[in-house]
DNA sequence: GATGAATGAGCATTCATTCAT
DNA sequence: AATGAATGAATGCTCATTCAT
């Protein structure tokens, strides 16, 4: 009767009501009802409610980034093949586990954000940046700031897969694919 | 010393905070200091906080279609000369008003936005889907359903200006005028 | 109808609501409805529970300090004369505020104490001090530490006012000049 | 590895915590923690905190007034002969068990005390009060209220161990003699 | 019109107590 | 017998809102 793990009983009501309401807009008491334990039982697995909320968001971010980094770039691939997989794994997590995408998304500039959260989030990035500037070395990727370039890539892709996520726009295979195109086209040199 | 316009001090400091911190994490106190008025006050312009949210969404809204719509289009302009004013005019609007980008970026799927706000939202985006639907039949953009498309567009851009304003980003012209190119790129038929 | 001075009101309550139940055995609730007050007005007055213990003991230390400093002991006195003034108007201010006596009595080793509580306890004891000093120079008070003698005559005097407070002795005349007496029988030389 | 006697372990945690931060102010965890116990395992030996503090309560009591019964008052004594035994009795208790006294001193007043507890208290106060009586039949004892004259000589007598056992005041065999001087010369007829 | 003192509902959090193991 | 995970009532405290000035 009992759910086995409470902790996770609370981080998934954490991870839905976080998105939904925001951080600020979600109390313990529903975060309690929605994961069906009482709300005392919140602090013998999270010291606060911010606490809470860090240790979501770098769970959510390594389990984002250990997704993406499992990629299998062999040397041989030529940097749109790679950055076809990556992007493709990004999409891959994105139908999987879109509450924690949603998640990430709106909770990345939050001012509760301890420093853990901000340098994983900063090693995260990192990576990405490594990644561009070898497109940009190669010659296949416009010479911009790598930081604006996976913004407008990561903007273009999470801005889609909220709306798909709110049931605003239908997800179709035919969609994803040509997103991957839309997103290198808008970064390659032509 | 008193100043004229209680109401647009008070939207403005509302503005602000709502953006860094989010509607709950914003409180009737915190707009009331920074926007020199007693808390009372605020209460002779608007009903209560939510119906404060919802107007400045709305005007934050009307101000940007508005000025989206003030673009003079005309018949003999092509689809990617129209594109390019129009997203132009949107970067106008970023770098003149980001906090208002900012704002109605981080409030347009908040849990406590009325009918009007979510009609008006509607009513920019057909605006918007009718323009994209113009440059499918006329076969420069590529067939996918224009809210998708607006969606990849309007995430690139928001996400980059959000890191402008947040200063992780720094703006150039070079940067601006690729934007324009990279998005212009992602939708089009190549 | 409003009572004019709210910050009093809720010293008192809090003042015989400590007394009676301790620090931590009184609530804040207890206390606004007590004072007649809502919770949250308490928090206008005193930035937290801690705080306002602190002041209420600090308060109640300066009111009782000025009490006794202000007795006015003429150079020509003997020590006798003068400890018999001083401790009367220990009693004149036990008979007065029974309650200010019984809280300090109660809370003053609390460990809610805060350096300025402390301190302020330790220049009163420092007051004291030098009159037994004077008194213990001139030959007229046993040889033993000041403080000793001190916590002696200061213990017998307020645990009887204790039981007098509590209803379980009587108070009379009689018995408050022989107390004296007894406390300088206690301590003067034989 | 385990104690024999949980019981007493944690009435030893008990007695300290109460003395040190009242009943209110100490928590089943606090106690539990330092008795090196379940909290759950508390009640298997005290129905609840209530009941606990009672039970502690009256078995200090309980202690002390045995210590001083068992004083040998042979009927050759005088009475000041008798007084000597029993407070040096009393500063032989206090000395061995300070954690005690200082217990009984802060919570004999408490809310919490149940009519056992206020029951075993009378009976304490009535052995007292018959051996002053006593002393002011013969004549050597002033007349005042019995109880007044308890309240004195306990009053000084606590106090002083209160301070001595906060470490704010050196115990000395000197200090220790003087004090019993003190207490008799206070009440006796001079 | 403008204020901010006052309020109490509601929050995050703690803790006495229970109970399955 | 002993535990400590689980609970929810109750705590200290905040804040949207009201209203007398």
């Amino acid at each position: 009767m009992a759910s086995p793990n409470k902790r996770e009983d609370i981080l998934s009501a954490a991870l839905i009501l976080f998105s939904e309401r925001g951080y600020d807009g979600t109390t313990i008491p529903m975060i309690a009802e929605r994961a069906n334990v009482g709300a005392g039982t919140i602090y013998r697995y999270f010291e606060n409610k911010e606490y809470m909320v860090n240790i979501l968001f770098q769970e959510c971010l390594l389990d984002f980034s250990e997704s993406m980094k499992k990629v299998d770039l062999t040397a041989t691939m030529n940097l749109k093949e790679k950055f076809y997989l990556l992007f493709n794994q990004m999409i891959t997590f994105a139908k999987a586990k879109p509450e924690q995408l949603n998640f990430f998304d709106t909770h990345c500039t939050g001012y509760y954000l301890d420093d853990k959260s901000k340098k994983l989030l900063g090693e995260y990035l990192d990576f990405l940046t490594s990644f561009i500037e070898e497109g940009k070395k190669s010659g296949v990727i416009q010479d911009l700031p790598s930081d604006a370039l996976i913004s407008i890539i990561y903007g273009a892709f999470s801005h889609l897969f909220k709306l798909i996520h709110a049931g605003l726009i239908e997800e179709s295979p035919h969609l994803l694919e040509s997103l991957v195109d839309c997103c290198w086209n808008a970064i390659k040199i032509h």
